[in-house]
DNA sequence: AGGATGATTGCCT
DNA sequence: GGCAATCATCCTC
């Protein structure tokens, strides 16, 4: 059951990033209503596709709908969605809801509101890795289901980057506790 | 071939 | 708030 098609991404990255809070995302049945993403595109210089393609991106040249993931730091996992060529959508945090146990196993036992609050730690608790990067989004282990009902979205700044600073490309859940950080 | 860097996290003070 | 961890990637020589 997915209802989010290829249409869906293939367009601003931005736009996509604003309709997929409270998207409910889950990998092999894993994961919740999405709370916090950003968006990067080509003309960005904050974006990993600023340059143009690499190997390390070129799942961001590929088809809109399919996942872009890389490592970070040499220790992290983060997950993308692809949108219009060389745009994603960074998911940077969910709201645990769906198997919160296996979560917790893989994160250690932490409180709900620390499993997914954060892009790498997203990662580890849905157990994306780079066996994910260039997967179709409509398939499984993935699965993306319509928001249920409207939220009220806040904008910002993107976190952790050096360039581009000014560009408000972060949309978040207002008011959510499962925020990376909140948004000011 | 070598070196700087990063869309982060968690532990320490 | 500060900083170490840790390494694939990418740019430069």
């Amino acid at each position: 059951m997915n209802s989010l098609t290829p249409t869906f991404f293939h367009r601003p990255a931005a736009d996509v990033a604003r309709d997929l809070i409270g998207v409910t995302l889950l990998v092999d049945g894993v994961g919740g209503p999405l709370v916090e993403v950003e968006a990067y595109d080509q003309a960005d210089p904050a974006s990993h596709s600023f340059n143009g393609a690499t190997p390390r991106n070129s799942a961001m040249f590929g088809p809109a709908g399919h996942a872009y993931v890389y490592k970070i730091y040499g220790i992290h996992w983060c997950l993308n969605f692809v949108c219009q060529p060389g745009s994603a959508v960074l998911i940077r945090a969910l709201e645990p809801l769906h198997w919160v146990s296996r979560m917790q196993e893989r994160r250690g036992g932490l409180s709900e509101r620390q499993l997914c609050s954060g892009p790498g730690k997203l990662c580890q608790a849905l157990g994306v890795t780079i066996a994910h990067n260039g997967l179709p989004l409509d398939a499984l282990p993935f699965e993306l289901l319509p928001a249920a009902e409207s939220h009220d979205i806040a904008t910002g700044p993107r976190i952790g980057i050096t360039k581009g600073v000014e560009t408000p490309w972060r949309f978040a859940r207002r008011g959510s506790p499962f925020l990376s950080k909140p948004m000011r």
